[in-house]
DNA sequence: AATAAATAGCGTACGATAGACGCAATTGCA
DNA sequence: TGCAATTGCGTCTATCGTACGCTATTTATT
């Protein structure tokens, strides 16, 4: 757990500048030119090396990754160890490490690959353009759930995550808003589409939501807490992602407002 | 890390009926009458054991949850382990499963405890007491950081953390909102609060948040990304946390016209 | 063709983690 | 005065990431 704490440790910051890496952290296996000094960056960009003299790599990159993302479908984040992994690619676990620097940046590669770059996203209206935007990042999230988890750490971001920046962005073209106000309505979104990947999947076990563990407390205490008891007994046949469509659909509706209140 | 799985492992679900529990997780020290078979939900709503035969206690469970939200609050949610939180306590590790099943029944309580239950928020209007209601749960979900980890994870709310609820929903009383849509506000509220919360201070390091880390980047690719570079630029000087409010009010600007939609 | 230089795989550590188990000392109630 | 409950905690295990260095393999140079 030491070696997963978030922040700018080992590699990551290595992405700074490409100078003046090699703190502290430095990466395993300082002999290995396959990863060596410009670390995440690197890895994430993809920068091949054709340097070719010593044996043969078993296995590629790409490899290693998506033999994480599979376990990681399969029984979560924490299923990912070195070990398993290594079992998984008919490996020993430090022979991974001539392929990652070590789990961090594995989250990070695996975070880019698993959520992959928007696709062509349909529509000339900035609104259901965003809408699509949003829809799509929800989809390939739920597919990955534990993806949420790495995307909300602090990490350095991939190329395909800067693509999702590039599109959203690139919907808002034109519209009466500054910069920081179309991040400010990319952070809203996005936050919101990942909080109810959340809560749709949460360890992918049956009531494992808040709403099924909430429930049976409530009953318990309805009197202390009544407007949640109520809600919550209300809403509970309540359709699958509609509260995904909900909140998108409002803070759309509230840029609208604010755009039209700017213009007239 | 195994045990830090989330979901409804372990003791979790014994909250879910009281009946049935002790399953295949059973709690460490199924001796102690002081934690045993209800679990966490007697721990969270405090549930009094007055029965007193043994050796008095050195410590109380208050002490053991403040502790462990004083280390988080220092060196983050990482840091906290059962061996630095007895040494903090000036008693050895295993003295502290008298007191909490596990490591992730210590989240709840610190989780709890930490947000605390919501102030007196002053505001008629639903709208001022909402915009109250956000603004408050950030700051204090700011003051421990490390809180929005554990709150996004799948766990058993605590009595403080349903009084959030009650407090949100009971602002929109009377509103021409069905039930499932008033849980869908707070969704989207908390959702962007919690979200902010990551940006401003991921692992309280200095340039540590998505913006720091992405400017770098960009720099050296900004015709890949014309958008997010231009945007980034423009942004780099925006308030501090202006993103936090922008969020709240076009969120609610969305509902209020999704109201007046209704209404007329 | 022979040799040197890289590079891959990986065996063997180490320190840190959460937690199981059981013993010994302490205390209240009968 | 004992008996039973309860606490503190010493010991042990399994698992984690990963540092270090050896060996085998492959290519580039001579």
């Amino acid at each position: 757990m030491t070696a997963r704490e978030a922040g700018p440790a080992g590699g990551l910051d290595a992405a700074a500048g490409g100078a003046g890496a090699a703190g502290r952290g430095a990466a395993a296996n300082a002999d290995a030119p396959h990863v060596e000094s410009a670390g995440l960056a690197a890895l994430l960009w993809s920068e091949e090396r054709p340097v070719k003299r010593g044996p043969k790599p078993k296995l590629t990159l790409a490899q290693v990754v998506d033999g994480g993302i599979a376990i990681a479908d399969d029984d979560g984040l924490d299923a990912v160890t070195m070990q398993r992994l290594a079992d998984r690619l008919g490996a020993t676990k430090m022979a991974l490490y001539r392929y990652v620097p070590g789990r961090a940046e594995l989250d990070a590669l695996m975070l880019d690959r698993a959520l992959g770059a928007p696709g062509e996203i349909a529509g000339v209206q900035w609104r259901e353009t965003l809408t699509g935007w949003a829809l799509e990042f929800f989809d390939r999230a739920v597919a990955h759930a534990w993806s949420v988890e790495l995307a909300q750490r602090a990490h350095t971001p991939g190329p395909r995550e800067l693509q999702w920046f590039e599109v959203g962005l690139a919907a808002m073209d034109g519209l009466p808003l500054t910069s920081a106000e179309r991040l400010d309505v990319l952070a809203l979104l996005s936050g919101h589409v990942l909080s109810l990947v959340r809560r749709s999947t949460v360890s992918g076990s049956p009531e494992g939501d808040l709403a099924g563990s909430i429930v049976p407390i409530l009953a318990l205490r309805a009197d202390e807490y009544p407007f949640t008891a109520a809600a919550f007994e209300d809403a509970s046949d309540g359709g699958r992602d509609a509260g995904l469509r909900f909140g998108i659909d409002r803070a759309l509706d509230g840029v609208e407002a604010m755009m039209q209140r700017r213009a007239g």
